[in-house]
DNA sequence: GTTCCTGCAAAGAGTTTGCATTGTG
DNA sequence: CACAATGCAAACTCTTTGCAGGAAC
């Protein structure tokens, strides 16, 4: 699906549940929407925050995670604990369902398919007797590359988690 | 392994860790360590540092921090993040390899294991071209029984999560 | 005696909340 | 013009840090 489709049906899913509520359609909304269908890929909250002053948008934090909340809520944006308590968010519409592969060299995520999880989910919601939700499965690597390709700063990641 | 066997090996590892970096053995790190593999499965810091408190121990947040990273750095504890940034500890020494499955009802975790994701990784780290070191697996899911038959408190799973 | 460790309190990061103001419906 | 949303700042939680006193070696 491309960026744009994806973004009109979020428009469309946001406007549903802003109607459905009686919500506001406030300015603020449909900007971090758009930004997020737009512009970002993987982010936490002061990064969307910080992306959206560049641009202009003097969007307060406090609205910036009133905003993440209402869209994970209505399921355009998903959220995530990754290694060391880092919280990311991610949009979700028009993205099938992937697991998350980080690098340790530089924090970047690539996402991938896999769906061999599924009956494993299942197998093991059924021998506790629960009924599986959804899962979380992340992969943490190195490059195999001396130098990783992409390095752009100093890792949180090797700290203390990692070492002998 | 019966666990004072694991506490036994465990307080091996701390002494020799210890004696090869010229560290002080002091009762607060012993007594952490007998804890956690003696009294602790899940826990986060400040439980860990409640649990002291009402035994009568009273070591700092500091020190329960600091001895915390020393047990991580050598092995003998793990450091997990799970869902809405919660950070858990758990000990690692004498214990397989395993996944965790946590109540989105109570918040209670149970552990599995599950051999078929080893190969996973190594397809996804091919992939990638990414050497793969560790991984995440968790899996939310709900009580079949109406009341979760571990409900202790209020979750903090069902907030914004796992709304419609 | 030297150096490391502890405990306390303050600082810091990330997130939430209270409240006056703004703006949608 | 009612009431929801915004923006600001303060509060809050979890964790880390600085420093003085105390313990290990």
């Amino acid at each position: 699906m491309h960026a744009h489709v994806a973004l009109e049906r979020a428009m469309e899913t946001l406007e549903a549940y802003i109607t459905a509520r009686g919500l506001r359609r406030t300015e603020e909304r449909y900007e971090i929407l758009r930004t997020i269908y737009t512009e970002l890929a993987h982010f936490d909250a002061d990064t969307l925050y910080h992306h959206l002053l560049e641009k202009g948008q003097h969007i307060s934090r406090a609205t910036v995670y009133n905003t993440l909340e209402l869209l994970t809520a209505c399921g355009l944006v998903k959220r995530y604990s990754f290694g060391e308590g880092r919280t990311l968010y991610e949009r979700s519409l028009g993205r099938r369902q992937h697991d998350h592969l980080i690098c340790m060299d530089c924090g970047s995520i690539q996402e991938f398919c896999a769906p061999e999880l599924g009956p494993i989910m299942e197998g093991v919601g059924r021998f506790f007797h629960m009924k599986p939700f959804r899962h979380e499965f992340i992969i943490y690597a190195y490059c195999q590359q001396s130098e990783c390709p992409n390095r752009k700063k100093s890792s949180t990641f090797d700290k203390n988690e990692f070492q002998s």
